[in-house]
DNA sequence: CACCAGGCAAGTA
DNA sequence: TACTTGCATGGT
């Protein structure tokens, strides 16, 4: 399985190139748009973080000052726009009680620790809490998606019902535990899914990985 | 038109 | 515990 994981990586490294992920210009973006782009498509995101940025508002003490109900209305593109600003929201609450708002305080607590924490905010599940962890924390934490799981599943490396740390056990057990590893190959798993692992229209038969046996 | 997108929580049995 | 449903915009 070591093995196997490191030629997939070497493979859509070498297609793909670096993807330069998290697209963000601070911490704190990071955490937005993880947040604003559950189930929903990045680009839409984007929009959404556009307008945050021309409102000054990618800024913990400002974003928590903003009513609940204006932000929402900030943040529409994103969709489910009601439920991810009270997310964003109980995300700053439990930021500013535990960590004074303050990025570094919060980089600096133990993953172990910070994932536990963040699990227990509302609207903070797996995916979204690993992102964070990764890509505006820099801790060496895997971060397992819907492409993920499905590309793993249909090269018959993962059961297709495997459970979220399941998956992620399967890279953190055989990978070294490289931040700039990590960052890359999830971002790369995305861009694979994305090109040639719809759920509809699979292109499996030009599929980089095609040629990928196990063992 | 149907279907999906870098999920999560709440409701039901 | 194991399914199901609501949330919502924008692109293919």
């Amino acid at each position: 399985m070591k093995g196997e994981l490191e030629k997939i990586f070497k493979r859509l490294y070498f297609v793909f190139g670096p993807q330069h992920w998290w697209p963000a210009q601070s911490a704190f973006e990071v955490i937005v748009g993880a947040i604003l782009t559950q189930n929903t498509s990045w680009s839409n995101v984007e929009k959404a973080v556009a307008v945050l940025r021309k409102n000054k508002l990618l800024n913990a003490r400002r974003m928590q000052r903003m009513p609940v109900r204006r932000l929402a209305g900030l943040i529409k593109s994103s969709g489910y726009y009601n439920i991810k600003a009270a997310r964003l929201k109980s995300f700053l609450e439990f930021f500013s009680r535990h960590y004074s708002a303050k990025l570094g305080d919060l980089a600096g607590q133990e993953p172990a620790v910070l994932r536990k924490q963040l699990l227990a905010v509302k609207g903070i599940g797996p995916e979204t809490c690993d992102s964070i962890l990764l890509y505006a924390l820099g801790k060496p934490v895997f971060v397992v998606d819907a492409y993920t799981k499905r590309i793993l599943s249909r090269h018959g490396l993962a059961k297709e019902d495997a459970p979220y740390r399941e998956v992620q056990d399967i890279f953190m057990r055989n990978l070294k535990p490289d931040v700039k590893l990590f960052n890359e190959y999830h971002a790369l798993l995305v861009k694979l899914g994305k090109d040639y692992c719809r759920k509809q229209n699979p292109k499996c038969e030009i599929c980089p990985l095609r040629s990928i046996k196990k063992d």
